[in-house]
DNA sequence: AATAATTCTAACTTTTTAGTGAGTACCTAA
DNA sequence: TTAGGTACTCACTAAAAAGTTAGAATTATT
């Protein structure tokens, strides 16, 4: 369910460059954030903005966000339920790396 | 043999993020670009410095790289083989983004 | 004649990641 | 009473990425 942020022996565990990578390198984690950005968002404003993702993607990856302390989970005892996601400081803090990569995609490849 | 850059029909294929996650977040990808770096490297040099990497992985990576222009290659005619790996403009321009991971991966994760 | 060094290639297996489709519980509105 | 909206969970499958092992061509060195 969660994601292993697994290492390998073979090569430095304490790269930081592979730290990075070990968590945002999922298909949807850094569109997820983005998505998230500096907002309160529910689960079903993100299923809809983060066009073509699956519900299991998508609750897995919150899910390994909220673990990771990236987001913030608040849940409201509502029927229907209410969750609403939200970046942490931390989660703050790779939004600059989404920019440098959108610039450079932007610049270069799209 | 190399990357294929796919695309899935249901989310934005234009999107600068994930093209560019589509070209660099393979587990080896930005170590290959960062060890490179600014200097001309031989092959056996890049397998010692990748720490871990197999050769088939090294290879691949490397092929992908030139195929998509970041990095440029010399083969010099000569036995033993000697060939030569260099980061070209487009390259030069990712390292950034590992900086970015590097800060990243050092003030929170490792 | 055998060994080592160079830069790869190719076939195959395993692991990891992502996708699919169904179902749950509760309430409201038609 | 049926359908729709909420936020999920679960079991299964498929696809993608990475790993393993072996070997090739050439020359110099031992």
């Amino acid at each position: 369910m969660e994601k292993k942020l697994k290492t390998h022996p073979a090569y430095d565990e304490r790269c930081p460059v592979r730290a990075s990578l070990a968590l945002l390198s999922g298909k949807w984690t850094l569109m997820i954030l983005f998505q998230i950005n500096k907002n309160t968002v529910r689960y079903g404003e993100l299923k809809r903005s983060v066009t073509g993702i699956s519900e299991k993607m998508l609750i897995q990856e919150l899910n390994m966000l909220v673990e990771n302390k990236l987001v913030s989970k608040k849940v409201y005892p509502q029927i229907p339920p209410k969750v609403e996601y939200q970046l942490t400081e931390l989660g703050l803090k790779t939004l600059p790396i989404v920019d440098q990569l959108a610039e450079f995609g932007l610049e270069n490849l799209v």
